[in-house]
DNA sequence: TAAAAATACTCCATAGGTATTTTAT
DNA sequence: ATAAAATACCTATGGAGTATTTTTA
């Protein structure tokens, strides 16, 4: 025996759009042929539709004297709320369309602190301007909270500090900005008196550093740099956020190697200062530090290659 | 030959709220089988139904491996918005039947400003404590104004001052106050000294008084009230706003013979007075005033039922 | 090989059609 | 007499069913 279509499978007791499309019709027309006739229909079923409509509503939409039609208070009361179900459900085929091709939607960004002071604000309203219709969160997080957040899909895509050649895995990355290290020194420091500064004078300084576990080659590249020039630097304190570090450098507490745009900082008691290297004629070069966007490898979102489009030159 | 029915009248590329549906319960099971379960239907039709939606937004929706599914951008920037759009179609039935019984819906109501001061805000709050959901309008209007408005539907109802026995034509009445007449009298006029007046003092002195084509009975009841004292009335200037009588006798014009409440507009340069009448003993009394709710009749809608039923005492 | 989506078909519920009746102006 | 809504009945589209195949973890 065949199973027939359950009947509340159909739908449970949710009243369908053709039966409001056709209740606004009647509505507007007050006359059900002329209504009819909009609808590319006859008028018995369009009767019966609006028969039907009472009867799920369980009230009466229209007073019907067979010569006038007039709508109840009830009907009445209905018919913007009508519309407007009716206009939103023509709008999803469009915004679908247009989140498709990445117009529209939502976009969680994360970003470290050093390029919400002039890359991101800057990247950020030429893509607003471009295309209002994406919603734009922007959250600051560090980059290993980053990096989990993308683990479980809770943002799009994060700014993070990396250095060249640093590949997080499964993670798609493009490099946004290219920066040297320069040192940060704490005000009273003898060294800050002078203009220029020589790696050789540094050797000695503690040093506040980006703990290893976050950014493994840059906290490799400054060790490989004091050995090269015979020191293994003395390590004062780690700290995960720029602000800390800087902090800690006014503090007295040592030197730190920082990115370039760590100088937007500015804090009192901190100098910073780009040293020479002893030895740079062969080749040897202060190491440098990467700003990359990253976002989970294969599920960038349409709105997320707009917004990487925007990548200043 | 029959017409067969006309794709077009069907639905001009309208997403019926079941596909909605049926893509909500997929994007959130992320699995075709149990989504079909939930709605109590079979996987194949479901399949079918997404693939249908899919065809006519010209996009996809999922990305399916035949072991996993999984929202697309498109698919998902639509959830939210799909979910939406079912709330508000959920919200319609509710809303309609709350409106059939009065307990929402839009009540555009006029008013004099003499109940303005008084009755009128003291009920609106009453109700609106009671009936959230209904929307109040309140237009302040003279009394011939919202009788046009009233034949025209901009209005549902209006608190309109009237004489007892005036009965609009095609419009339903209810009383809500009754009130004496006081006389109004320019502070320099020399009656405003005593405390006490008699009808005998104010036959000569010039009236300020309503159009009788507005309010006839009252205007006859005044001009009755002077003759049966053996008078006949010299009217200075017509107005058709109290405020505007009040500023007249203000400004010395003349007397006027006004509502009781009006005196609630306290304006310098005007005193009010209750007048003795000569023969008060033989059933002659100063006339009155009514203020009464009156809308088209026949046409009450629920809301307005609800409304009148919080009538003060 | 098992689990899940896709495909192929069958069927009937119903939206919409035509013909006709009713009723108020 | 006429115009318009209601009623009666018919048709066929398509949504949901069952059975089966395909696919990949």
């Amino acid at each position: 025996m065949k199973k027939q279509p359950s009947t509340d499978a159909r739908a449970p007791h949710l009243i369908e759009l053709r039966l409001w499309r056709q209740f606004v019709a009647v509505a507007e027309e007050l006359h059900f042929s002329r209504a009819a006739q909009r609808l590319n229909m006859t008028q018995p079923p369009l009767t019966q539709a609006i028969a039907q409509l009472e009867a799920a509503l369980g009230l009466r939409l229209f007073d019907r004297t067979k010569r006038s039609v007039q709508l109840t208070a009830a009907g009445a009361a209905l018919v913007p709320e009508a519309r407007d179900l009716l206009a939103r459900a023509a709008a999803l085929p469009v915004f679908a369309r247009a989140s498709a091709d990445g117009e529209a939607g939502r976009l969680r960004l994360a970003f470290v602190s050093t390029v919400g002071f002039d890359v991101l604000p800057r990247w950020v309203r030429a893509f607003r301007e471009q295309h209002p219709k994406v919603q734009l969160e922007l959250i600051e997080a560090t980059g290993d909270v980053q990096l989990e957040a993308l683990g479980r899909g809770e943002i799009d895509a994060g700014f993070i500090l990396h250095s060249p050649g640093f590949a997080p895995p499964g993670l798609a990355c493009q490099l946004i900005a290219r920066e040297a290290l320069v040192v940060a020194l704490p005000g009273q420091n003898a060294l800050a008196a002078s203009d220029t500064l020589a790696l050789k004078d540094l050797l000695e300084q503690p040093l506040v550093i980006f703990p290893r576990r976050i950014l493994p080659s840059l906290y490799d590249a400054i060790f490989a740099m004091y050995h090269a020039a015979g020191h293994l630097p003395r390590v004062a304190q780690e700290a995960i956020q720029m602000q800390t570090i800087v902090n800690l450098v006014s503090a007295g507490i040592g030197v730190a190697w920082v990115p370039d745009s760590v100088r937007q900082f500015q804090r009192s008691g901190v100098v910073y200062r780009e040293p020479r290297l002893a030895n740079k004629g062969k080749g040897q070069a202060v190491p440098g530090c990467e700003t990359s966007l990253v976002w989970a490898a294969g599920v960038a979102s349409p709105a997320l290659l707009r917004f990487m489009a925007f990548a200043p030159g």
